[in-house]
DNA sequence: GTTCTAGAAC
DNA sequence: GTTCTAGAAC
């Protein structure tokens, strides 16, 4: 198959004229321009002329129209040209754009330095050639950035690129170095970190003047909207589709030239396809989370196969960073001996963070290969993927949802501030959790394979759902409210009934709710007669049903394998006999292994599924009673011995670890394991829920009552007796370990505390 | 849950 | 410069 592209490629090379391009350069005097020119007219195999307005007068500065004069001569002779003058005004660059004709593209780089920068080249250069430099050049600059005008699509260039910093130009000069005499490059603005104009679209244009291939045997010169399609057209040439300032290597972007997907589909020509929402997505666990790839690309392309039907205009994307990646192509070959539509389902070489700017494929959701506390950080396409949306993402994720299990997937609406939305026009999220096989990371499954592929099928299954859903209710949201502007009603074009948010596939009750959800939203984008954008924009916030969410996600918490500790124990306490004081039919008892006080006890449940507070029901409220009474046995047998000391026993809301377990611990918090504010506040405030009010809560309502344990473990530290704050733990610590004011009352009501009989503050 | 550590606070 | 916190990694 790859052996087609090249032959394909250098068919239809031969076949092609060399078209010469124009590109205009912008830049105040030191940002570079001549460098840049001489630098490319160096290394390029194309053929350049450099129009210099400073010396094209015999080595002296001469006129515009000579400069026009030079470069008309340059392009009739096939050359391509760059206009090296600073060029900051449009009106000083509209001639030099009408040298572009349907046979002429012209481009604009843009050396957009910062001004000092640029005047303090001006002012130590030597040998200029206009003679600009000394003290005179930082005057001239200054008043020269003073009527900069930055260029826009609409004068008529094809392209526009930005460079912003050295590395950018470096790209750039790398990109036009290696742009041979057959090459193109993708239409539209590329590169602008702070857009004064803005960006125009220019990638529908230029994906509808790609020619489709005249050898019907390969599609591979129209592969979609990549630069890297483009530059594949001529086999030698070694230029690459990166836009600005790029991690790819040469020998890189050769692999892309020489192995991009043969099976990649071109946006379609008749039009029928061509503007669809599109779903980027990683492969799933088959990075860190070491999935054999053999088997995660069976899955991958039986879970595209089985949602072929539903995909209407959109398309899926299998996106890896290097062409080499093994995944994409047992994916590429699978998906062939299917005979998966092409259009419908490719993959694709990029950077899934980038695959507008530097690929100019505009995909408006992308999926994420998530941890289960869907947390920035890690390593691969997370890191990538938060690092790409600045702190929206982490934000709005957090009000979806706080944790994903193996399997599922949220959708993310992504804040039209981040950068991700703004520059990459991507709209949605969604994060996926996969099967792990990797030992090194939470919930591993040990080469269970059984699982490992129901795990797996569950999250893609999960992501293309969520996909989905995005698309029917944007569509439902546009049609609504194209609705409310005719005046007339329409039918149910029978979307998934599917929510936009949370897509877990055992979730049938979440999606019932998403789908009342999602008649809210339309029903308010009715009544205030809003329109489409702004519409979709209140959905993208993700406000509406975030609650139902935090519910959602919170009942299936995923558990970290260093928190299965107690679970363990609890599961086979004659295995840990030698660190258990004692084991009953129903509970264990043990030290806590770093106590937070000087007594410090736990009793755990035995009850295999109850791992915490919230999964306590009624059926529970006996060992509730027998963990109370064990506790309570355990804190009086301490008493006898020290009558100073004062005992709660309690449950924190929502533990760190799994297994559900009492705290039997006493009030003096004088530990050297207290070390932070989250160990002081979740025995302190009302995270700590005491036994006797969760018995009651339990005999009376069914199920106890679960604190804002967020903010609760982020308070402002105060003394547990007398209730001063302090500035931190060592200091608290020492307030503390004097403090002998009477306890809140609160605390003396009830049975909370336990005293000594004789303790003085026994009520 | 702890450990480690960058960087904030002092 | 030292102390302390908070977040990531495990």
């Amino acid at each position: 198959m790859e052996m087609d592209i090249d032959d394909t490629c250098k068919a239809k090379g031969e076949e092609e004229k060399a078209k010469p391009i124009v590109v205009i350069l912008m830049g105040a005097p030191g940002s570079g321009k001549s460098t840049f020119c001489e630098h490319v007219v160096r290394s390029s195999a194309r053929p350049w002329v450099r129009v210099c307005q400073d010396t094209i007068n015999n080595g002296k500065a001469g006129t515009k129209v000579q400069c026009l004069t030079n470069a008309v001569s340059a392009l009739k002779e096939g050359k391509s040209v760059f206009i090296d003058r600073c060029n900051l005004e449009k009106e000083q660059r509209v001639d030099f754009v009408k040298l572009g004709s349907p046979q002429v593209e012209v481009h604009a780089v843009v050396l957009d330095l910062p001004t000092k920068l640029c005047i303090s080249r001006s002012v130590k250069r030597t040998g200029h050639e206009g003679n600009l430099q000394g003290g005179k050049a930082a005057a001239v600059v200054n008043r020269m950035l003073q009527k900069k005008e930055l260029p826009k699509l609409s004068e008529g260039f094809s392209r526009i690129l930005f460079c912003q910093n050295e590395s950018d130009i470096h790209a750039a000069l790398d990109m036009y170095s290696g742009f041979g005499p057959l090459d193109t490059l993708p239409h539209g603005c590329f590169g602008q970190k702070k857009p004064d104009t803005k960006v125009q679209l220019g990638i529908m244009k230029f994906l509808k003047k790609v020619e489709a291939p005249s050898n019907a045997g390969s599609s591979a010169s129209s592969i979609q909207g990549s630069a890297a399609s483009q530059i594949i057209e001529e086999k030698n040439s070694c230029c690459g589709g990166k836009e600005t300032a790029s991690s790819l290597t040469r020998t890189a972007r050769e692999e892309v030239k020489s192995c991009q997907d043969p099976g990649v589909s071109s946006i379609s020509h008749n039009g029928s396809s061509s503007d669809g929402p599109i779903l980027a997505f990683p492969s799933i666990s088959t990075a860190d989370f070491q999935f054999d790839h053999d088997k995660a690309s069976d899955i991958i392309v039986e879970k595209v196969e089985e949602s072929m039907d539903k995909l209407g205009n959109t398309k899926l994307v299998l996106v890896d960073l290097t062409c080499r990646s093994k995944i994409l192509s047992l994916v590429r070959a699978k998906a062939a001996q299917k005979n998966i539509n092409p259009k419908k389902f490719f993959t694709f070489v990029g950077d899934i963070t980038k695959l507008y700017s530097e690929r100019g494929l505009r995909c408006t959701v992308i999926a994420n290969a998530a941890n289960w506390r869907l947390k920035p950080g890690g390593g691969g396409v997370n890191a990538a993927i938060f690092n790409a949306s600045g702190p929206d993402l982490e934000v709005a994720t957090k009000e979806q949802a706080k944790s994903l299990v193996p399997g599922s997937a949220v959708v993310v609406p992504l804040p039209s501030t981040s950068p991700l939305s703004s520059k990459e026009g991507v709209t949605h999220v969604i994060h996926v959790l996969g099967p792990n096989m990797n030992p090194q990371r939470p919930n591993c499954l040990d080469g269970d394979y059984v699982k490992g592929r129901q795990i797996l099928q569950k999250a893609y299954t999960s992501l293309f759902e969520g996909f989905l859903s995005i698309v029917s209710t944007q569509a439902k949201l546009s049609q609504e409210s194209n609705e409310t502007i005719k005046l007339e009603p329409s039918k149910s074009q029978g979307h998934s009934k599917d929510g936009p948010r949370n897509h877990s596939p055992t979730g049938d009750q979440k999606n019932k709710r998403d789908g009342v959800h999602e008649h809210e939203i339309s029903k308010k984008c009715k009544g205030s007669q809003n329109e489409v954008g702004t519409s979709i924009n209140s959905f993208r916030t993700g406000k509406v049903n975030a609650e139902n969410n935090k519910l959602d996600v919170s009942t299936s918490k995923a558990w970290g394998s260093w928190a299965q500790a107690l679970y363990h124990i609890a599961m086979h306490p004659e295995r840990h006999k030698d660190n258990l004081l004692e084991i009953l039919d129903d509970v264990v008892v043990l030290d806590d292994l770093y106590p937070k006080a000087q007594k410090h006890l736990l009793v755990l449940t035995r009850c295999d599924g109850l791992d915490c507070l919230e999964d306590v029901r009624k059926e529970h409220l006996q060992l509730l009673k027998t963990m109370h009474a064990v506790g309570l046995k355990c804190a009086e047998e301490f008493l006898d011995e020290d009558a100073s000391l004062v005992f709660r026993l309690g449950y924190h809301s929502v533990p760190a670890m799994r297994q559900l377990h009492l705290h039997v611990i006493s009030q003096d918090f004088n530990s050297k394991h207290l070390k932070n504010k989250k160990h002081w506040n979740s025995f302190t405030t009302a995270f700590f829920r005491d036994s006797v009010d969760v018995i009651k809560e339990i005999s009376n309502q069914g199920k106890a009552t679960l604190k804002d344990y967020d903010n609760l473990l982020s308070m402002e530290l105060r003394c547990h007796r007398c209730r001063s704050a302090h500035p931190n733990i060592p200091r608290l610590k020492s307030h503390t370990s004097n403090c002998r004011a009477p306890f809140p009352t609160s605390l003396l009501q009830n049975d909370r505390l336990v005293l000594a009989p004789n303790n003085t503050n026994n009520p």
